[in-house]
DNA sequence: TTTTCATCTTGTAATCATTATAATCAAAAT
DNA sequence: ATTTTGATTATAATGATTACAAGATGAAAA
């Protein structure tokens, strides 16, 4: 049923966890390898997959959506240096998923993120 | 030194606080009393504003940005059907400012949301 | 008053990520 | 074998935002 394209797809999105892959970075190595692809297709996998909940898309940057496979609850954070955006623990019960209502409106989707200078970016700063 | 034309946005801006306003909301509005405005200028004004921390920007629908006069710390709750964006208020200590620093990295913005079903439109199910 | 200078505004054009469309393809089902 | 369903492809369209260049404004300097 899954195609080859897909597979390969959610494949790239395993392998690069922590990068937050856009659409053009997901083409740009793929279509190396596959002898064809479309920018289309990789659009329509993610809206899939976005769908059956296999990824969630993060709309951190304001230019472009990043796509992150990982489904534990968690934030995110945008090094305003780097562009590097990395995952962030939480302990809050809404990003938890612990409550289903806020001030009576139903949640469905908790985001949260932060920006900012990045440990490593800091160091770089005083070394 | 500050504009007519800056002025007239911010007055927008203050009287609809609860709309989180689109650069086009606020342009189709006040273009029919200003004999001319530009779309450009309502950009450049909000990205003034931005840099001189009076207005916030909320990047939650996706396709668009909505701007924020609110500078108290609160996120926002996205409603699915009606498209409403409404304020919430947060005790999260990173909301609210109380820390600097998360897993090392330093916070300069944070931002948090929700989507879902609101209130009424909850109402409008059951009634 | 005139000049200067920086800043704001305007309109048009360009950018660029995403979506829409229509044709093609492949695999499964009847 | 033929129909059906859904995926892929290429191209074109959309639409929000930005870039750019020319003109307007307005305060300070001469």
């Amino acid at each position: 049923m899954p195609t080859y394209q897909r597979i390969k797809i959610l494949e790239y999105m395993d392998k690069h966890r922590d990068s937050h892959p856009t659409v053009e970075m997901i083409y740009s190595e793929l279509s190396r390898r596959l002898p064809i692809l479309s920018m289309t297709t990789i659009y329509n996998a993610l809206n899939a997959f976005l769908e059956k909940g296999l990824v969630s898309a993060i709309t951190i940057t304001g230019t472009e959506i990043r796509y992150d496979i990982n489904t534990n609850p968690h934030h995110h954070f945008l090094c305003r240096e780097c562009g590097r955006i990395i995952d962030i623990d939480v302990e809050c019960p809404f990003a938890r998923g612990k409550e289903k209502d806020i001030c009576g409106h139903r949640i469905e989707e908790v985001h949260g993120y932060f920006k900012g200078i990045c440990k490593d970016c800091l160091k770089k700063h005083k070394g």
